[in-house]
DNA sequence: GGATCAATCTTGTCGCTGTCAAGATAAATT
DNA sequence: AATTTATCTTGACAGCGACAAGATTGATCC
């Protein structure tokens, strides 16, 4: 019975699969990432992901659509700390959720922007990115008071504050950011801010 | 005679290994890549590359090395081909190189940029990689009248300007501007430029 | 000029990997 | 209770990185 039961049916293997493979993801990055040490990681033979995900490719898009949804949550929850409710403000402290969830797992952020975009084949996947987009062109909407769609001004701003807040992310967890690492995290919060305010003109 | 010519001493193998990885890279990204299939395209044999770049990384930090100087050219080519030799209009001109070879190079653009800085290993690689950095340094350095080495605020116009740049062309590869998919590179350039002078404040 | 040596490339092997096919087990359905 | 379906295992295959051992070539030395 134990044996069966451990076995057979685990009952949420999928959702084991995809904490354990973002543990394997983490640690190996996402070149030395291998199915067969999340599966042995969970304790499944090698071959149970197939099942739930098909190949590889499909885990990983299960990760990276993860990723966005936790992606989205690190932007809110500091917008939520913000006490100022102002426009601008808001849209600076969803920079640093940017910025925060880039540094929390740096090989799941680049995995969500590695370049997979033109056919995102999971439908989920592309609903989650795009929600995180939609998060920035509403907060530009609310700053400008128009929507970016209609306005292409207000579209450049978007434009210009995402690559703003996505470069220094990459850049800093890329180690590239030297002048940074040896100073506290408020220093840091404090030059993305003063960076990005004049990504909004 | 010619079989021996042919498959000992090849006579510039590491350069070819060079060129033929850089090919895989292109075709198949980091993931897929395989030195096993860049010894096949040169017509070697499966461990020809070991004896010249030791292991997998070996030849992944030649390949990123010989990018930076690619880089570095890059920037260095829309510089010269600026009329205007105003330090604002070339730093612009440099942020314009920059996307040219991400654009050219997305595959080896990521790698180059991929976190693996805290242990360079090789020191050509630190040093090219370094030289790039130094460029953009000198541009600010120009356009402030005073070196970022000395001036924190002129060090963090170098972190914005190259956040700005590298966010821009790193979402632009990753397919994530969709606005400008269907416009002439001409509006991607301008756009990009208008961009840039915001993190100039 | 011939022998020795070092550099270069090949062949063979090992364990690990992704993927597929076939089989076993448990839950759901009828 | 029997059958179907979902889930997981086992086994196999080719491709991979890495290592060891051997083969070939050019260079050095006397």
């Amino acid at each position: 019975m134990p044996k069966s039961k451990d076995n057979y049916h685990h009952g949420d293997l999928r959702a084991a699969l995809i904490k354990a493979g973002e543990a394997v993801l983490a640690e190996t990055g996402v070149t030395g990432f291998s199915l067969r040490a999340v599966a042995k990681r969970v304790g499944v033979s090698h071959s149970a992901p197939a099942h739930h995900f098909g190949d590889a490719k499909g885990l990983l898009d299960a990760l990276a659509t993860e990723g966005f949804r936790r992606f989205l949550a690190a932007m809110e929850a500091r917008q939520a700390a913000e006490p100022d409710k102002d426009a601008r403000q808001q849209l600076l402290a969803s920079g640093l959720g940017y910025l925060d969830f880039a540094i929390s797992s740096p090989a799941l952020f680049r995995l969500m922007f590695s370049t997979d975009k033109p056919e995102p084949k999971t439908l989920e996947l592309a609903a989650a990115a795009e929600a995180s987009f939609m998060h920035l062109v509403d907060g530009v909407a609310r700053l400008r008071g128009t929507s970016p769609f209609e306005a292409p001004a207000a579209m450049n701003d978007v434009m210009a504050i995402w690559s703003m807040v996505h470069g220094f992310a990459d850049l800093y967890i890329a180690g590239r950011l030297g002048p940074l690492d040896c100073k506290p995290p408020e220093d840091r919060d404090a030059l993305l801010k003063e960076i990005l305010e004049r990504a909004m003109v």
